[in-house]
DNA sequence: CGGGCGTTTGAACACCCTCAAGATGGGTGG
DNA sequence: CCACCCATCTTGAGGGTGTTCAAACGCCCG
């Protein structure tokens, strides 16, 4: 809400040297620059280039959104280690949505400059941020899908069961669960619904044991039911290739 | 819902011997087939390469959707002449969603071959493909937003809003309105109501004298109080450059 | 004329919201 | 160590929005 605050890493590298196990930027590595640190609660980045900067998320939560006049929130999708940030600011001549961080975060801006002349040289980097976007689509399509359901409890377990699969393909998760740094109120601004009325739900699945949310951890008790409760089909989340 | 139905035209071009004036697909002038025609209630494409190909829509209406398992179809977005259809399965490896005809359409099928095969060399192709995904994704999130929304009455003016903005610009609509295809059944899949509640709030917006969708035509009486209902910022939506 | 489609209306109920207040836990400062 | 604050979570009661089920109407078309 506030101002920005990005703290450039006096730390040279991402901790280990090599890049966390994010699917879509491999073809991004030669245009990283230095990691930035940002601490949780601040906004990235709205600068003075008016969010025309795309990043690539090292570690920790983020989330996009947009208010509308009444002030409420709406969380658009969570970001998490190797997702790419405002990738599409650069093409389309329009400010992407604005992120904060849940957590501290660790993010690299790529090579705008770098990035742009080598799209003319090399076109398989097209490609691969093509595919990166429409991975992205595929995602906000069913986040869509997902708010088109009739049911809160249906919601909640969908957008908890694809954080999981997202968070696997990156080591951040197990079949039984993870942890994570969303509120109530978080699941809430993304699903259309009210704090209190998400808290019923979890509590509702907590008693008939099919999952549980608390203190930072997400677990599954019954997978194979939640599933079935929620329709889910983890098959649009994939990692590439 | 049955099966597939394209017929190719006789005709050779498009009529006028012109595109139509969507805003995206200049870039794809030198890809484009001969145009095909498909019949109202139709699919498209579904075809043998599992659905890994991309139109221009030259005419009539479509929808995108996805179906879940109790049979209901969420309807994901409609599609207008100019827009692009499909274009991310080229390059993800996926699937696109299916489409369905509102009207008899007329389709342009990209050359595939061609076009990927261009992306090589000509960098400001694949420019034109990431614009284009990008603007796709844009509406995308927008509808998003428009499903968090706690009111039917906002959720169902700001489609109809943002469908006359995307008509405008094709020289479909006027600031007063558009004829549209479209039932109050399809703004229930759309919108993730019942048509029985579409159907009240339509008459409610009437009984306003906000706006009326009758007979296919849909006219807005008080635009200014439309869009201060329903928050609606139609920056979104703009021709490219 | 019959049938299909889209629209309209009614009644009853479920879901989810609003408003309000209390409980819990972590962090800060005295 | 306690007091206090803040954010988060929790619970209750009541009402509004939107749903489900059911039925009837107008219209176009064969």
């Amino acid at each position: 809400m506030s101002g920005i605050d990005i703290r450039v890493a006096s730390r040279a590298a991402c901790p280990g040297g090599r890049l966390p196990g994010g699917p879509h930027q491999a073809a991004f590595l030669e245009f990283l620059e230095a990691p930035q640190y940002v601490l949780k609660g601040k906004e990235l980045c709205r600068g003075e280039d008016g969010g025309k900067r795309a990043y690539v998320l090292l570690e920790g939560w983020m989330y996009s959104y947009r208010t509308w006049q009444s002030g409420k929130r709406q969380i658009v999708d969570f970001k998490i280690r190797g997702d790419t940030l405002g990738l599409g600011s650069l093409f389309a001549g329009k400010a992407s949505l604005p992120y904060v961080c849940l957590t501290d975060v660790a993010v690299v801006p790529l090579k705008m400059d770098l990035l742009q002349a080598r799209l003319e040289q090399a076109p398989h980097i097209a490609a691969s941020v093509v595919e990166t976007l429409v991975r992205e689509e595929i995602v906000l399509e069913e986040h869509l899908i997902n708010l088109g359901r009739h049911t809160a409890t249906a919601r909640v377990a969908h957008l908890l069961l694809e954080l999981g699969e997202r968070l696997r393909l990156v080591n951040l998760a197990t079949a039984e669960g993870y942890n994570s740094p969303l509120t109530q109120a978080h699941l809430a601004m993304a699903l259309g619904l009210t704090k209190i009325h998400v808290n019923r739900v979890l509590r509702s699945l907590r008693e008939q044991r099919l999952l549980t949310m608390w203190g930072g951890a997400v677990r599954f008790h019954d997978r194979r039911a939640l599933i079935e409760l929620c329709d889910f089909d983890s098959s649009y989340i994939e990692p590439a290739q």
